[in-house]
DNA sequence: GAAGCGTATCGTATATCGACGATTAACTAT
DNA sequence: ATAGTTAATCGTCGATATACGATACGCTTC
């Protein structure tokens, strides 16, 4: 336990300036992270990944949620840019967007 | 744009078993994604990572946030264990945990 | 023990999330 | 056109997140 002054100022001795990373930055990452920031995404995804790409159907089939409620993720997913839905006919063809994958990918790994 | 059944096929055509990943992965993923699904609790872990430690105060200083919202973003930083504090006298002194740091970057690298 | 400092917690208000059923929209096939 | 299939959207409700000021707590110092 630190106990003194003098032992605070080990505990922090950075003397660096102290400068915030870009807010825009912050936000980009939330915003990508925000989008996994749920079981149910976390596993449409995972399903996308395993799959290549899936019908929503399919997906609903596999989550014990209603399709509406599937949906909704699904349109928060397309929204942060991670997963894109291709029309097909009646059906809608999900897949991964890869390059938003690997931008949230380099965004936690280089943190 | 795909047209027909046959192409819908070629589209969807995984035919390995649909195998949804472990609910409870999902859980832990969603909940250390969740930590950063905020631009203040980003902005949080880096000021943190760029500082090694850093008083409560230092940090409110540097958020256009009360005291007390700050407060609130450290404990659900602490709760996902991504945080830790160090009380030292009256200040408490932050610093990230970095084996869940490395375990977050694993869950979201192995994705 | 009283005062001062730094942080956590409480109480509250508003906004957003997450879930659902019902409905609508888009497309196919008959 | 009509019916059927699939997905998106709407409306609603309860739960949770987020923000703040006010207050309580813990520690140090005098």
């Amino acid at each position: 336990m630190v106990r003194t002054k003098e032992d605070a100022q080990k505990c922090c001795n950075s003397s660096e300036k102290l400068s915030l990373p870009d807010v825009v930055w912050a936000e980009d990452m939330a915003k990508l992270t925000w989008a996994l920031a749920h079981p149910a995404r976390v596993r449409i995804v995972r399903l996308l990944l395993n799959r290549t790409s899936c019908m929503c159907g399919e997906i609903v089939e596999e989550m014990p949620l209603a399709q509406s409620t599937v949906s909704q993720h699904l349109k928060i997913l397309k929204e942060t840019g991670l997963v894109q839905g291709e029309v097909d006919g009646p059906r809608v063809c999900y897949c991964i967007n890869k390059e938003a994958m690997a931008k949230l990918k380099k965004l936690i790994a280089d943190l």
